[in-house]
DNA sequence: CGCAATTCCATTGACGCCCAAATTTTCCCA
DNA sequence: TGGGAAAATTTGGGCGTCAATGGAATTGCG
């Protein structure tokens, strides 16, 4: 078979996405670009919505993203993994206060209608310069919503950081971390 | 089969493949191309579609490659490389989120369908510019997607910096690309 | 009573999936 | 060693289903 488990059922892309099954791999994967129609309305990729069908979470769970212009959506995945972040510091540090009021304090449940679209709110939308167009990218346990513009630039500074980092650790030992397969001319 | 023998037998071959011994050596082996038809859809070559199979992953796990314009594909053994990398950030830090961004972000998950093919994303296509016709080159536990041209350049490089290295290295062993068993002209 | 927000319904167009034909490649036999 | 038959792949299409959209109806609130 090619891709079932999801009760929805693929994907599509209007505006230039890839595809997408989100059932198991373990969360959200791949990025979607999708316009707010009249009423502000925007449909969650079908992929995602499967991912959060099988979380359980019923509405969206949203709150600003801490280190960039955009937003952190998710369903109990997300909220385990703030809740383990917060049980991590002192109950009444300073830091902890910090994260709480930021991720706790400003976050939003959004309701999803029954196509699977929710309606950012005017803070949000703010927040992450959302217009007319937004982009969703998937990060595994949670998903985030960005203006396209600023999604690609973010972007293109994410894969320059990791290019560095990889080059760093490639120094380290020549044998990649990967086990698996044993390669043979696998030259690049 | 044409020609045996050198798991690399790059040259141009219109579209077809060289030497497609791509049988059980755990991994993807040796180059091919094809053409997309007139929905977009690309045949993955059989002996990677074994390996595919072998490997478990249902559809074909894809994301830009960092350091080339090419697609790197593949399954389980590709995606554990990425998620062991991320494994070892805390889900909270930038650092962590920059590298989702730009592995998770960037992926996607295409599904297969009955025959082997697969419909490339547009915005996959666009990065790595392909148009009509795109290469497969095997590198071990996964392998790549190249626009010929592109690819073939790339290789030029390759080998031209290969052999600047080779001899720095000075002797040692003949060449390695020149394997012992003499192939007559392995197609080009 | 009017405006607005929400829900439901219908249409459009992709995309997933299946079936069938044309080539190409492999293997076997003369 | 060449030819030929069989099998496997690679192509091309067609059809059905589902997601994305847009608009209309209903309900709640100001």
């Amino acid at each position: 078979m090619v891709c079932r488990g999801a009760p929805v059922a693929f994907a599509r892309q209007a505006r230039g996405n890839p595809c997408g099954w989100g059932w198991g791999v373990d969360g959200f994967v791949s990025h979607y670009t999708s316009r707010l129609d009249a009423k502000g309305r925007v449909s969650i990729p079908a992929p995602f919505r499967a991912v959060l069908a099988r979380d359980g979470f019923d509405g969206l769970y949203v709150h600003p993203s801490l280190d960039v212009e955009a937003l952190d959506c998710g369903g109990h995945a997300l909220l385990r993994e703030i809740h383990d972040l917060l049980g991590k510091l002192s109950p009444y540090s300073e830091e902890r206060d910090l994260f709480s009021t930021a991720l706790i304090g400003t976050s939003e449940i959004l309701k999803v209608d029954t196509e699977g679209r929710v309606i950012l709110s005017e803070s949000a939308k703010a927040y992450a310069g959302i217009a007319t167009e937004v982009t969703f990218v998937g990060h595994g346990f949670k998903f985030q919503i960005w203006e396209p513009g600023r999604f690609l630039a973010h972007l293109a500074e994410a894969r320059s950081q990791l290019r560095d980092f990889r080059k760093q650790l490639s120094s380290r030992h020549v044998a990649p971390d990967t086990p698996p397969p044993r390669q043979h001319g696998a030259r690049e």
